[in-house]
DNA sequence: GGAAAAATGTTGTATTATAAGTTGTTTGTT
DNA sequence: AACAAACAACTTATAATACAACATTTTTCC
């Protein structure tokens, strides 16, 4: 099942060690001649990895400088989510846009759901609520979205959920149990009661549970924030030149 | 001048064929050594062009098979906006997402911008008023709302608009003084209203006045959209197989 | 006619070579 | 010593060629 391609396997790898903030923004990465050596791949496999993570903005490149990493200021657009910017500040930011867009999607979806699709909203809530370990909650917390904004039968709209879950699931998942656990109850119910309303074609109560939802979790984070702030910065502190 | 790399020239020429639709969903492009003898580039060059508008998610390549052209369908997610998508229906589900996301931003902004923000915004309007030819209103209104989301505060939300706006820029701007040419007078009047609302620290009242900027923007094109579309039926009936 | 096999076309990777830009060092002059 | 020019080393950009891996089409054979 190794069907992954050469330059597949250097973009994993970079991206990981971006990620993981092994490489920093503005850092230089290692030359395409060392990165061959490393990952065992011919220049051309490195230059097709990079090329990749150039056009999706977490890199540039300079001709006879290098390849660097790209700091969150670039607004090469297409990078509006790159996972490595996520940090804090950024995560309530992203939560201030699931605000608004959750609540258009829930709206829209309570306008055009199907029978079929209730079904399925119904079955991830039962899910939700016969739930053993912790583990699965963040799968199932990302289904009912995607599957409401799914419904909102907006492409566009689904499209930008995606992008979100992906890199919360990227970058958040880690700590997530942690972030929802004093509201470990709460978090079921207040699906379930935008599932209801969904159910109840109303509209209206759908979006205000929705954006209470959020607001929950804007909460509950903000009071793990500053925990987490604190670290960022002793480590920070730490490796300052 | 001309600065442009070799792979950049691929990647434009491409882009530009698939967005006129020269070359269309599912079709296979020409191979890579065609398309590096017609631009008079290696094959190096051409591939590093592909594999940029690959990793946006405009294209995808099978080993052996060809490049082929995306279909909208595909959620390989980088291609949220990809520009080729945008017809009738898919303007208007953008718009829905400018009224959430416009309305959200206007309210940050109201909150955080600053007085040299202000004065920026001011000038905007001012340029409104006194415009000469119609040409230059997308520009403004461009500017304006940007503007608006930068002042947000919100790195993300502004990058969004960005996006938003560069596909409405690539698609729309051709037909756009048409589709306002109706409320010539009240789009100025509406960014006004918002404009003094943000002034005088409303942040409600701002949203508002977007929301129904937004909404009668939505309506203009409304009317504007039977027209296009029969003229799009006519033209599919032409190439049906 | 249908299936197997061969031929052809296409992308993926490797190798080698050269061009062109960047950076740091050395050298030479004052 | 200070400064500038020249140089060397490194890096990305492009090119040309070759072959591997996979896909499609054509041919061949029964």
């Amino acid at each position: 099942m190794k069907r992954k391609s050469k330059s597949q396997k250097v973009y994993d790898y970079i991206e990981e060690l971006i990620i993981s903030g092994e490489y920093k923004p503005g850092e230089r990465l290692p030359s395409e001649a060392q990165l061959g050596e490393t990952l065992k791949v011919s220049r051309v496999s490195v230059r097709a990895g990079i090329e990749k993570l150039s056009a999706i903005g977490l890199v540039h490149k300079k001709k006879g400088g290098g390849t660097y990493v790209n700091k969150p200021k670039n607004d090469n657009y297409l990078s509006v989510f790159t996972p490595t910017l996520l940090h804090n500040t950024d995560y309530l930011e992203l939560m201030e846009i699931r605000r608004a867009l959750d609540s258009l999607s829930v709206q829209l979806c309570t306008q055009n759901i199907t029978e079929a699709g209730v079904r399925k909203l119904g079955k991830i809530i039962d899910r939700m609520e016969h739930l053993e370990e912790d583990d699965d909650f963040f799968e199932l917390d990302k289904k009912f979205h995607l599957l409401v904004s799914k419904y909102s039968k907006n492409r566009f709209l689904h499209n930008i959920h995606l992008i979100i879950w992906d890199v919360l699931q990227k970058t958040l998942r880690p700590k997530y149990t942690k972030v929802t656990e004093p509201s470990a109850y709460d978090r079921v119910g207040s699906h379930k009661r935008i599932y209801e309303a969904i159910v109840h074609k109303d509209e209206n109560l759908a979006r205000i549970y929705t954006v209470h939802h959020l607001e929950k979790v804007i909460d509950t984070f903000k009071c793990e924030y500053n925990e987490a702030y604190q670290e960022a910065r002793e480590k920070n502190q730490k490796k300052e030149t």
